[in-house]
DNA sequence: TCGATTTTTGTAATCGATTACATCTTTTTG
DNA sequence: CAAAAAGATGTAATCGATTACAAAAATCGA
C-alpha cells in the first residue's frame, strides 16, 4: 500500500475531447467560452463529446493563460470566532455563486502570521483580497498594499480610503449601549474593549465616550479593561471587575463573547446578571441566545457582510466599481433582552 | 473611478531576474528549488537579483508545469459549528507550515452543496481533500471518489476503506456517558441524535445502546430525537421533552450545541439543570464553559484531529502512506462539570 | 599538462488551456 | 448570381514556470 500512486485516472486534455468531437482545441474552448461564438450544430457535437469524456478544463493551464485565478484570500483574525465564521458564510455563498474559490487566513490573533498569506495569496495569483483584520496585511518581502490587488475591508474598516470598507454603525451603536444603560438607571459604567489601536476599536471607544458624556458623565464614571475579542478578554475584565471596592454596575463589551466571558465569570462569583450588573454585548452571535439569561446585544447582520463585501471585491475586480459605494454600513438592531436591567438601588 | 484597471504593478517574471543576474531561467529556477545544484556564486548572484527585483515565482505557472498545485480542498458540513472551526485550525497549521494553501467549501449541512466542491475541486487539481462530512462528494458529473485523490477523512469517519479515518473514540465515549448517567441513579434516558445516517451518528448511538444494555435498561427506558448538530436540535428536542408525560432525567446529546440548545430551552421552561435533568454532551467546544452551570461533556482534541488529518494527507499525497496509521483513533477525556448530578427523587 | 570525470549552466520542449489572426463557409445584398 | 459581408473554424503563438538533454566549465588523477 505504500508508495502508491494516487493519481492514476487519466486526465481528460481539451485536444481528446476536440479529437472525440472532430475539431479543433480553439472551438471546444469556444463551445465552453463562448457558445454564441459557434454554430448549433458544432455546439452539439462537441457538448456530447464533453459529456462523453467526462472533459473537466484543467484552471491550472486557464490560470496562466488568462492571468485570473477566480480564487480570492479571504483574511480572518479568528475562525474560531463565530462573527468571522459567519461573514465567511456570506462570503462564500456570494463567490461560489459566481465561481470563486475561497482561501482562508486564518491569523489565530496574530498579527506576524500575515506574512505567510501576503506571500501566499501574490504567488498563487488571487484575484482578490479580502480582509476582516483590520490593517493591510504586510510580509517583510512585500507588501500587500503595493500589490496593486483589489482589496476590500469587512468588519473591522481600514481608514484612508485605501480599501472600500463594509461596516457597521459602530459608533453609533456603543453610544446607544451607554445611554440605554444610563436610561435603566447606572451611574458607573464599564466597557471591556478590542485590540487597542485598532480602527474598529477606535470606534467603539469613540461612541462609547460620546455616550457617556451625552448621558451626563465622565471620565471618572467608568472602567476600562483591554483585550482581543475573545472570552478570555471577558473573563480577565470580570476578574478585576471583582477586585474593585465600588463596582460599575453597567457594563458595555465590544463584542459578545467577552460579555459572555465576563458574565459567566462573575456569575460563578455570586454576582447576579442582571439584578447586581448588567451586561450589553455587541455582535449577536448566535450562543448569545443560549446563555442564562439571553444576552442583551446589538445584531450585526453579518451574513450580509459578507455577502456585501463579496459583491464589492467582484465590482473591484470586474473594474466597474461604484464609487458611491465605496463604503458600505450596515444597520443594527438592539436587542434587549435578559441581561440588562434597572441599576440596583445603591447599598441595596 | 470606475472602469479602472487594478493590476498595475508589472509583474516580474523568472526571465527578468534571470537577465538582471545574466544567467538564464534555468539557473534562476533551480536556485530556488535545488539550491545544491548550483555554485555558491552563481546563488549569490541569482538571490540578489531576486531580492532586488522582489520577485515572487508565479504559481500559476509552476502549477501547469508540475501538475501540483499545493492546494488542498477542505469540506467541512458547517463553518459556524465550531468544532469544524476548530478542527480547521488544526488543519490550517500543518498545511500552511508545509507550504500548502487551504480552499475551503462550506456546505451549511446541505448535501447538495457538495456538487459545486467536488467540480471546483476536479477542475483546479487540488492535491489532496480533507472530508469533515462524513461522505465522499459526488457531482452528477464526476464523482470526486473516482478521481483517484488523496482523501483523508476527518471528524465522522467514512466506513468502506476507502479512505483514512481520523476519529475519536465515539462508541466508548456514548457508551461511558450513559454509564456515567446511570451511576447517578438515572432510569429514564433521553438521546439527542446527529444526522441519522451518518456513519458518526450510528457510532454515538450505538454506544449508546450499549450503554443503556449494560446499564441493565432497555429499548423502552429512553427517548429519542433527530436532527443535525445544531443549537435548534436540541430546542426541539427540549420541545418534545417538555411535552412527555414521563420525562427522562438523564440526557446525552451527541454534541454540544444540542446539549446546550437543549439546556437553555428547558430552563426557560422552569425546568432545572442538573436538579431536574442532567444533560451531558460530546465535543468541548470553548462555549461549553460558558453556560451556567458548566456543560459536562466529552471533550475532543478537535485541534490535534486537524493536524493529524492533514498530516496524514500529506503522506498520502507524497505517497508514502503507512498502512499502520491508515485510521487514526484518538482518545477522550469527560469532563464532569455542573450539568449533571444525581437523578431526582421519583416523585419528589 | 592532458584527458576523463564530475559539476554547473544553457537551450528548448513542455504543461493545457486561450485567443489573435488567417482561412474557409455561409449568408446577405444589389 | 456574383461580390461583399458576416460568421465559423483552424493554426499557431502565448502565458511563466520546470526540467530533459546538451554543452560548457571545473575538478581530478596520472
Amino acid at each position: 500500500m505504500s508508495r502508491q500512486r494516487w493519481r492514476t485516472v487519466k486526465e481528460i486534455r481539451i485536444a481528446d475531447v476536440a479529437q472525440l468531437a472532430g475539431v479543433s482545441t480553439a472551438t471546444v474552448s469556444r463551445v465552453l467560452a463562448n457558445p454564441d461564438q459557434v454554430r448549433p450544430k458544432t455546439h452539439a457535437l462537441v457538448m456530447e463529446a464533453v459529456r462523453r469524456s467526462g472533459y473537466t478544463p484543467n484552471s491550472t493551464a486557464r490560470n496562466l493563460r488568462t492571468r485570473r485565478t477566480m480564487t480570492v484570500l479571504v483574511v480572518a483574525p479568528r475562525l474560531t470566532n463565530p462573527v468571522f465564521a459567519q461573514v465567511l458564510r456570506g462570503v462564500d455563498d456570494e463567490l461560489t455563486q459566481n465561481g470563486y474559490g475561497i482561501i482562508v487566513g486564518n491569523l489565530d490573533n496574530r498579527t506576524e502570521r500575515e506574512a505567510r498569506y501576503v506571500d501566499l495569496a501574490l504567488s498563487r495569483q488571487v484575484d482578490g483580497v479580502l480582509l476582516m483584520n483590520g490593517r493591510i496585511p504586510e510580509s517583510g518581502k512585500r507588501s500587500m498594499g503595493e500589490s496593486g490587488l483589489p482589496m476590500v475591508a469587512m468588519c473591522s474598516a481600514i481608514p484612508g480610503g485605501r480599501v472600500p470598507n463594509v461596516t457597521v454603525q459602530d459608533r453609533a451603536a456603543s453610544r446607544k449601549a451607554v445611554e440605554y444603560l444610563a436610561q435603566l438607571g447606572h451611574r458607573k459604567f464599564g466597557y471591556i474593549s478590542g485590540v487597542p489601536g485598532t480602527f474598529i476599536e477606535m470606534e467603539r471607544f469613540t461612541g462609547f465616550l460620546e455616550g457617556i458624556a451625552a448621558a451626563g458623565f465622565g471620565q471618572e464614571d467608568f472602567v476600562r479593561w483591554e483585550g482581543p475579542f475573545m472570552f478570555s478578554t471577558g473573563v480577565s475584565a470580570a476578574q478585576s471587575f471583582l477586585r474593585l471596592r465600588e463596582r460599575p454596575t453597567g457594563i458595555f463589551a465590544a463584542c459578545d463573547e467577552s460579555a459572555i466571558g465576563f458574565i459567566k465569570t462573575v456569575t460563578t462569583a455570586g454576582v447576579r446578571v442582571p439584578d447586581d450588573v448588567s451586561v450589553i454585548g455587541f455582535d449577536g452571535i448566535e450562543f448569545a441566545d443560549y446563555i442564562e439569561p439571553t444576552l442583551t446585544t446589538f445584531q450585526q447582520p453579518l451574513h450580509e457582510i459578507g455577502r456585501a463585501g463579496a459583491r464589492t471585491l467582484l465590482r473591484m475586480i470586474q473594474g466597474k466599481m461604484d464609487p458611491a459605494e465605496w463604503d458600505i454600513q450596515l444597520p443594527l438592531r438592539l436587542l434587549e433582552r435578559g441581561t440588562t436591567g434597572p441599576a440596583p438601588r445603591p447599598g441595596g
